[in-house]
RNA sequence: GCCCCCAUCGUCUAGCGGUCCAGGACGCCGCCCUUUCAAGGCGGUAGCACGGGUUCGAACCCCGUUGGGGGCACCA
């Protein structure tokens, strides 16, 4: 294994998450990041899967990954699915690279066998009057052949360390600036188990090496081992293994409720909800893009390819931002309303048709009903599951009054108004928008000397079923004289007075 | 315990030494529009954690304090 030859200057980043459980919505803040810092460079991005825990790992998981990486518009230039020259990309299929580069790192001196236990290193802290939490103690670094030999004899299988250098290990953060450990500060650590099998520092880097990776734009939470990579890196470059060491950029954390990072058991933390609600992909990476970003002074909102032409990590904010379901929800709203309406359409009607509404595709009236109304409904909605409540009435035979609304509004003095409302409807020669309104406004706000409101509310559950609905007139005319009917008849009955 | 990161309205942020008695957005409140709810328009509420420096001048630079977060595995 040798470092690859890449075109110098462009910028490569990547994204390589474990498959284990659920996808979390830092993690795709994380695809994001890399993707629009690669896109805005001219650069590229290789997606590669760290499958190294087996009994975490699940191919369930990955499709699932996969699948949100899709929906959320991000692709990459190399990895599963499109392939590339720095493969395989599953790191379970690269378990001989890392023997191999663990053998030169061994052989060259960079790192050693270690065969410490725990308890030992403990035993030798406590023995020094040291805190046990100080950890390793590069012990093994001196070990004589004689006593490696006499280990081995005892049964016991090394690990592999790596030797850190005794001196300041500092970096450059993209979004952090000058990060500096002091010398010392970090133990030689395990690159491979005892039982052979390599370790996340270790690997993660190393296919880093391989691939060409020049941006390593990661979570906070690995900051902290940054060092140790740099000492790596250092050693890698140095068998031919790596040609340099990447920049780095550590993302502030994406919080949850309190002041915690978002957790696996926020409900807002687990990245299938948006798409299951319908939030646009659009909406969603705006929204995504704002943790920890920003545009513009004055502007929050954008399109991808504006998110792309002025993406620049090194603007990103170095503070933990909080995730705000509600200004998430108010982003999707704006570019729900800025679709044009036959795009609404269809994006509205897979979830439609799941709620079991209309048929997928719908049929030809139902597609009409649906013309029609959705202008009325688009800027009414912040996801596209709203439609669902919105507009549920009108592709149903009848109607499920929510005991809320009835609550609400066909309490007292409600009868007379639906009374006054049928016989007007009934009798009514056009059934059009202008002619509802005129009758309703007639018979209920002149005839029955009702307030608009008092007497418009009633009518509107009866007929929704939903103290909120599209605007009514149009709705009934949508609806028919036969529903509505039926509807206001229903609601009489169940009306209290 | 040790190491590291962070610190502007409730929240996300703009600000990179004077143009800031700090700008935008979400939320919240009020008004307008109005057949409900929204949307839209208008207005309002609310912040530079604290203490020292440096400087003619600090939200911006330095130090400290306090507060918050994270990391210290033969997990990833």
């Amino acid at each position: 294994m040798t470092a690859p030859q890449v075109e110098s200057g462009v910028v490569r980043t990547r994204f390589c998450p474990s498959p284990t459980g659920m996808v979390h919505v830092g993690l795709m803040r994380t695809a994001l990041f890399n993707w629009a810092h690669a896109r805005h460079t001219g650069g590229q991005m290789v997606f590669r899967i760290e499958d190294t825990d087996a009994s975490r790992d699940s191919e369930e998981s990955y499709r699932h990954l996969l699948d949100s990486l899709h929906w959320l518009g991000i692709d990459w230039d190399e990895g599963p699915e499109v392939g590339g020259p720095h493969g395989p990309y599953r790191q379970s299929e690269r378990h001989d690279i890392y023997r191999d580069v663990a053998a030169r790192l061994l052989e060259s001196g960079h790192a050693y066998a270690s065969f410490s236990t725990n308890e030992e290193v403990d035993a030798r802290r406590l023995a020094a009057g040291q805190d046990p939490k100080l950890g390793y103690d590069n012990a093994d670094r001196y070990l004589t052949d004689a006593q490696k030999a006499a280990f081995r004899d005892e049964g016991r299988s090394p690990v592999l360390r790596l030797r850190m250098p005794d001196e300041d290990l500092a970096w450059t953060d993209l979004v952090r600036g000058e990060v500096r450990f002091a010398a010392g500060s970090v133990p030689d650590f395990v690159l491979v188990r005892g039982n052979g099998v390599p370790l996340y520092p270790f690997v993660n880097p190393v296919d880093d090496a391989l691939m060409g990776i020049t941006d390593v734009l990661r979570g906070e939470d690995l900051l902290p081992s940054t060092p140790r990579q740099l000492a790596l890196y250092r050693a890698l470059t140095d068998i031919g293994v790596a040609s340099g060491t990447p920049r780095f950029g550590h993302l502030p954390y994406v919080m949850g409720d309190g002041n915690k990072k978002l957790s696996k058991r926020d409900p807002q933390a687990n990245f299938d909800v948006y798409p299951e609600r319908g939030f646009l992909p659009e909406g969603l990476t705006n929204y995504l893009a704002l943790l920890g970003w920003s545009i513009a002074e004055d502007r929050d909102v954008f399109s991808v390819a504006e998110l792309i032409e002025a993406f620049d990590v090194t603007r990103v904010s170095a503070n933990p931002a909080r995730f705000d379901l509600k200004k998430a929800e108010a982003i999707n709203a704006t570019h729900l309303r800025a679709l044009p309406v036959e795009e609404f359409i269809v994006r509205v009607i897979p979830y439609l048709a799941k709620a079991g509404l209309v048929s997928d595709p719908p049929t030809p009236e139902q597609l009409a009903l649906l013309t029609a109304i959705a202008p009325l409904a688009q800027e009414r909605m912040i996801v596209l599951s709203d439609a669902v409540g919105l507009l549920g009435f009108l592709f149903t035979a009848d109607v499920e009054i929510e005991p809320a609304a009835a609550e609400k509004q066909l309490g007292a003095g409600a009868g007379e108004v639906l009374d006054a409302a049928t016989a007007v409807l009934q009798a009514l020669p056009e059934w059009t928008t202008a002619a509802i309104e005129t009758a309703l406004k007639e018979a209920l706000v002149d005839g029955l000397g009702r307030k608009p409101r008092q007497a418009f509310g009633p009518v509107r559950v009866a007929v929704s079923g939903r103290t909120v609905s599209p605007p009514l007139y149009e709705s009934i005319e949508l609806l028919g004289r036969e529903r509505t009917l039926a509807r206001l008849a229903a609601a009489r009955g169940a009306a209290t007075g």
